[in-house]
DNA sequence: CTGTTAGCGCATTCAT
DNA sequence: ATGAATGCGCTAACAG
C-alpha cells in the first residue's frame, strides 16, 4: 500500500480535508477535540506530508538544488571543496546536497536515483567519472553535469595536470639530490593515483619503486613506509600520492631516527589544511578553484539551460617547497 | 511576471503542453521541427520545470532532506561532524542539504526561508540557538529541529558542559605548573566561548589574563599573541578556546624563540583533524557523536512525527595531554 | 469552526 | 507525431 494522504487522514477522522491541512499547518481555527481526532489519525496512519504537493500547492519559487557526489570522507582535500562550492552556490541562491560516495558502485546507485527522480537541477562529480551512456542520460534530460578534479572527455570539467604532477614530484626530489626515490599513491583503480605514477616513473631515477596502497590515511602512511623501508632501504626520497600518507610517513621516520630531511626527504600532494604548519612540502593543488569553478559552470547551465557550457579548465599546480625536502644549500651540511 | 510553465512554452511554440512534456524528458516521439520550436520557446522564456510539480505528477517517494545550518568554515571542527552527519544520513536515505552560515542574521534569513518554503523535513542547528518564538513555528509546522555542540533549553539537543571544559583548561595547566595563565577566547558573542571563560575563571589563579579575538582562525592566533604578550610578559601558560588559535600562538611562540612546553605551556580545544599529529595539547570535544547524535535524533523524530523526541544528551570532554603541556616529572629539567 | 472546490505545474494515458 | 483530459497530494479561498 502507499503513503497515506490527508484524505485517508480526513476520512479516518471523520473530518474533511481542510481541516486535516488546517491541523497540519498549525492553524488555530480547529476545535481542540477535532484537532486531536486528526492527529491521532496521522499517528495511526503514519501519516507523512507530501513536500512535493505541499510546495506545489502553496506556489513557493524553487530553489534550485546541485547534488555533489564526493568521496568526501577520504581526506581533507574535500573540506576545502566543499567550502567553496557552498559558498559559491549558497552566494547563487541555491542548495548544496552533499552525497558521500565510496565506490564506483554507490556513485551509480546515486545517479541511478538523481535521474528517476529528477530531484536536482544540476550535479557535480567529484574526482570520479561517468560512462557515455550515462552521459546521454543527463543529455536528453537536460541535467547538468560538470566534474572536478577529473580528466573526464564527456563533460566539462576542471582538473589539474597529475601526470604533469607526477614529473614534479620526482624532480623536487631530485633536485635536492634524492637519487633513491620511492613513490606511494593510492590505489591504481582512481585515474588520479595512475596519471601520478605515471609522470614519476618518467623521470624518476632508475632503480625507483612505486608502492601502492588501498586506503589514504596517515596509519596507512606509516605501514607501508614500514614495507618500504624493508624492501628498499636505500630510499633517501619519498614522494606520496597525497598529504595523509606523508603525515604518516614523517611519523614513521621519525619514530626511527631517521632525520628528515637530511637522512630521507618526503614530498605530499595536495596541501592540505595544515600542511604548511606541519611544515611538509608538497605539491599544491587549487583545492577552491575547484569548487568555485564547478559551483560557477553549474549555476550557469542551470540558469540557462541552453547556454553552451565553459570549456573546461586545466589548472595549474605549484610546487610547495618547506621543511621536509631541502634545495641544495638550504640545510647545512647537505 | 512568475516563471514560465509548460503552458506558456506550449502556446509559445504552438503546440500542447504533452508535447512540450515529451521534449523535457526526451522523448524520441517528437518530430524534429516540433522539438527545435519547443526547445526555442524554452530558451526565450528561460524555463525551467518545476520540481515539486515533476516530483508530484511522477509520484516519486519523497526523499526525505534534513538541513543542517552551520557555520561551515570557521574551523575544521565541523569538517567531522559534517563527516558524522552524512554518514548517519544517508545510511537512513535522508539527503543531507548544508548551510552555511555566518552569523546570527543569516541563520534567521534561512530559518524563514525553511519555514516559509516547508522545503526539508528537518532541521539540525549546530552551534547555535533560536528564539522561543521560533521554536513554536516550529512545533506548530510539525517541523522537527535538534540542535548539537549548543545547550539550549528549547530543543533537543547534544551538548557538553563548556563551563566544565574552561574548568579543565585552567586546571590542566596548573597541574603542569602554570602559575601566570591566560586564555584566548573567540567572540563572547558566542556562548561556547562565554562559557569557557566562565569556568576558567572560576579555578584560575589570581592574576590570569583573557583575551578576546572577533574571528577564529591561525592568524588571528599569532596576533593576539602577540598583544597578550606585550600585556602579560610574565605569562607561562596559554589556553585557547580553540585548536585554530592554538596552532597560532605555537608558531608565534616558535617564531619568538619562547621554548614550548618550557618557557610556556599552550592547550587548544576540539582536538581537530591532525591536532595529534602536531602534538598539541588539547580538550577533546566528541564531534562525531554530535553528528551522529543530531543525525540519529532528527531520523527518529522524522520517520515517526508523533515520536517523542530523545532527551538531550551531555556528552564528556576529554583532556588530552600532548607535547605542548608537560605534567611535572614529564619533562626533564621541570 | 469546518467542508467544498479550484487550482499549483507537470507526466501520462487515451484519443486522433 | 501530437493534443485533450485526468490526477498526483496539498493549500487556499470561499461558503456555510
Amino acid at each position: 500500500m502507499s503513503a497515506p494522504t490527508i484524505y485517508d487522514i480526513a476520512a479516518r477522522a471523520g473530518v474533511g480535508i481542510a481541516t486535516v491541512s488546517r491541523v497540519i499547518n498549525g492553524s488555530r481555527r480547529v476545535s481542540d477535540h477535532t484537532r486531536k481526532a486528526v492527529q491521532k489519525a496521522m499517528a495511526d496512519l503514519g501519516f507523512r506530508p507530501n513536500h512535493a504537493a505541499r510546495r506545489l500547492a502553496a506556489g513557493v519559487p524553487n530553489r534550485p538544488r546541485v547534488v555533489a557526489l564526493m568521496p568526501f570522507f577520504t581526506t581533507a582535500f574535500y573540506f576545502t571543496v566543499c567550502k567553496a562550492l557552498s559558498e559559491t552556490l549558497s552566494a547563487a541562491d541555491m542548495d548544496l546536497v552533499l552525497v558521500d560516495v565510496r565506490d564506483q558502485q554507490e556513485a551509480d546507485r546515486h545517479l541511478d536515483r538523481l535521474i528517476a527522480e529528477r530531484s536536482s537541477e544540476g550535479v557535480v562529480l567529484c574526482s570520479m567519472d561517468i560512462s557515455d551512456e550515462r552521459r546521454s542520460q543527463f543529455e536528453t534530460l537536460n541535467l547538468p553535469i560538470v566534474a572536478l578534479d577529473c580528466n573526464t572527455k564527456t563533460i566539462p570539467h576542471v582538473a589539474v595536470d597529475n601526470v604533469e604532477g607526477g614529473r614534479m614530484l620526482s624532480r623536487h626530489l631530485s633536485e635536492c639530490g634524492s637519487t633513491h626515490q620511492a613513490l606511494i599513491i593510492g590505489t591504481r583503480g582512481a585515474e588520479v593515483f595512475r596519471d601520478r605514477e605515471r609522470g614519476f616513473r618518467e623521470v624518476c631515477p632508475a632503480g625507483s619503486r612505486v608502492f601502492e596502497t588501498e586506503t589514504v590515511d596517515i596509519e596507512r602512511g606509516e605501514e607501508v613506509l614500514e614495507q618500504l623501508l624493508a624492501e628498499f632501504p636505500e630510499v633517501d626520497g619519498i614522494a606520496c600520492a597525497g598529504d595523509t600518507l606523508a603525515v604518516g610517513v614523517l611519523q614513521g621516520l621519525r619514530k626511527r631516527g631517521r632525520r628528515v630531511p637530511e637522512d630521507v626527504q618526503v614530498l605530499g600532494f595536495d596541501d592540505q589544511p595544515m600542511m604548511d604548519v606541519l611544515g611538509i612540502s608538497t605539491v599544491h593543488q587549487p583545492m577552491s578553484e575547484f569548487g568555485r569553478w564547478a559551483a560557477e559552470s553549474i549555476i550557469e547551465l542551470i540558469k540557462d539551460p541552453n547556454a553552451t557550457p565553459r570549456p573546461s579548465a586545466l589548472l595549474d599546480l605549484t610546487l610547495i617547497p618547506r621543511q621536509t625536502t631541502a634545495l641544495p644549500g638550504k640545510v647545512p651540511g647537505r
